[in-house]
This record gives structure tokens, sequence and C-alpha cells, in this order.
DNA sequence: TGACATTATTTTGAACACAAACTAATAAAT
DNA sequence: ATTTATTAGTTTGTGTTCAAAATAATGTCA
């Protein structure tokens, strides 16, 4: 009965419900660091290095949408831990190559999963039918986020006739 | 074609779309705090302390869904800005008491919304019947998320019987 | 060639978020 | 009454994340 405290159904909520979602993840990124010895996002861009082979920091912090500068922290706790390598190119000296170790290919082999595996679990025992609806809803979340990042274009373009965009934003 | 990439359907494009709702989220926190001098950590906080009167630390960390150290910082940040006060509770020297300004009521009226504007527009006119979809996708991967955290507890009691806890853990 | 712009990465500064260790005060137990 | 445990809050250390400024290399245009 608790749940309809807020006026129920507003973003509100959503938010709400997001913030502990993200919550338990960075919690379970937490506890990994301890049995395994590296955190979420290191697991995931190492990931993405290792798919890649050799690769720049730009390409990553696109491939997993994050700044480059959160790359960049990331590439130097990697390399630390001797799980990649940095070399500048030589053809373009801009740009710093990142390869993984050998180590690395070990480390992924007995990688755990990046979200609690009773979650996992449970995700994956749910009903078909359910399992996609909460995936397009958050697809349909993403992109009604993404609408206003890239904003300026297309829609607005069609929509301005009725709803003329005040400047702001 | 391409959301079938990752094997499709698994948690890890469940966890790859929580990502960028977090970021989008996030961004908009770090616009917040240009253009109205909090973020939204601050503002949930602030709103919280304003609709309680008289709080402590831990109420409010319970409330919101943070650890206590986190909510200590952001106090501190609050407390920078004239937005509350803190002072010990007298009938019990542990407790931190804390109250928000004149200034926090202003504030608060002319706050704007925790998340892009456009996107609670968008929200807001979505059909009803997708609005609680995507509410109830959220409420169903916090009680999966929520299992796990809770249930460590409950069994060990009885399972100690067997296993002796070995320090460990 | 020299001035300017663009691109790739790093550095800096701020905030958030946690656990673990710590301080201080209260409560319980011997 | 003294020890011990619990509770409330802060401090410390690590990691994530971003924007903006700083580096550095490449490209463009005059």
């Amino acid at each position: 009965m608790e749940s309809l405290k807020n006026s129920g159904n507003g973003s509100d909520s959503v938010l709400a419900a997001l913030r502990k979602i993200m919550r338990s993840i960075d919690l379970h990124s937490k506890s990994l660091v301890k049995r395994f010895g590296l955190t979420s996002p290191q697991l995931i861009v190492l990931r993405e290095v290792d798919a890649h082979g050799q690769v720049t920091a730009g390409e990553i912090a696109h491939a997993v949408s994050l700044s480059q500068a959160t790359i960049t922290g990331i590439f130097e706790r990697l390399e630390k831990r001797g799980l990649i390598t940095r070399k500048r190119s030589s053809d373009d000296r801009r740009r710093i190559l990142v390869q993984p170790t050998l180590e690395a290919t070990k480390c992924l082999a007995g990688a755990p999963p990046l979200m609690q595996e009773s979650f996992v679990d449970a995700f994956e025992k749910l009903q078909d039918w359910e399992k996609s609806m909460i995936l397009s809803s958050l697809q349909r979340l993403v992109s009604l986020m993404d609408a206003q990042n890239i904003d300026a274009a297309p829609f607005l373009a069609a929509e301005s006739l009725e709803t003329p965009i005040n400047g702001e934003n």
C-alpha cells in the first residue's frame, strides 16, 4: 500500500526506482573489487578492449558510453594492475593504442557477471514476455532521454509547428 | 537489427540500458548545479529535510537510499551553502538534528525538476498503460535486486548450526 | 612559413558513493 | 561501577564520473 505515496506514477517515482537500482549495481561493483580485484566499469572497459584487440581511448569511450576523461582514469588503474599496455601510435602520435595483456585474457576468463548472480539467475528465469517488457521499458527510457541530449535534431523540426521551442535548454 | 548484438535479451542488455539512463540523469544533475546551484542528490536530500522539518542523518539516509557517509558529505555542502543547520540533540547527544533554513524553502520553491524537463514532459504525455508498464518494470527490477541484498541475513542464522562460519567472509 | 583550427588524450577540480575505521554517547550486562 | 556492546555520526581512502582547461600532434588556409 505504501507504493502509492508520491502521486504514484510520476517521473519522480521513475527516478526513485532508478536510483535504487543503480545503487544495487554499484554495491555489487564494490563487492566485485574485493572478490575479484576489478570494479564493474573496469571490467566493462577491459572486456571492450579485449574484444577489439587494439583500440584508442576515444573508441572505448564511445563504445561504453563514458567520457574520455573517465576512460583515462580507468585505463590508469587497469595499467597499474598490468592488464593493459599503452603506447603511442606511430602514424598519428596523438593516439594512444591500448592492448590487453596476457593477464587480461586469463582474468576475463574467470570474470564474474556484472550483476549479482542471483539477479541474473532470477532474471533469466522470468517469462519471456516479462523479460522483453522490462528490456523494452528500459530502452524506451533510453530513447526518451537520448532525445534531449541529441535533441536539436530531427523531430523538433516537425513539432516546432505546434510548439515553438523556447530557446532555453 | 543491431539490437540483437549481445545475445540480445540477457541481463547485460539490461545493464547497458541502465547505464545509459543513469548517465543521462547524471549529466542533468551536473547541469543543474550550474543553472541552479545544487546537484540532484543535494536537491533530493534537501527536499527530504524540508519535508520532515527536523531530522537526523540516519533518517535521511534511510529515506533516500544512501549510506550515512554519503549523507554526511551532502550535508556538509548544503550547510556551506546555508541551506541547512546542524546541531546536537540535547536528549541524545549522539544525534545531530538537521533543519532547513529560510533560504532552503525559498530555494526549493524555485527548484527545477530532477530530470530533464523535456523528459518529464515526454513521459507525462505517454499513454497511461505505457507509464505504468515502465514504472512496474522498474519496480520489478528493484525487487529482483533487493532480494539479494536482504537475503543474506535470515538464512545464516539457520545455517550456522551446520556451518560454523569461518571468520572469513 | 606561420596563424588558426581540429582532434586525441591527460590533468584538474568538484561531487558522489561506498566500506572500514574511528569518535563519541548511550545502553546493557556482569 | 566497570566493562562491553550498540548506535550515531564523521573521517579516510578508493573509485567513478563529468566539464573545462591544458598538452600535444595533425591538419588547413593564407
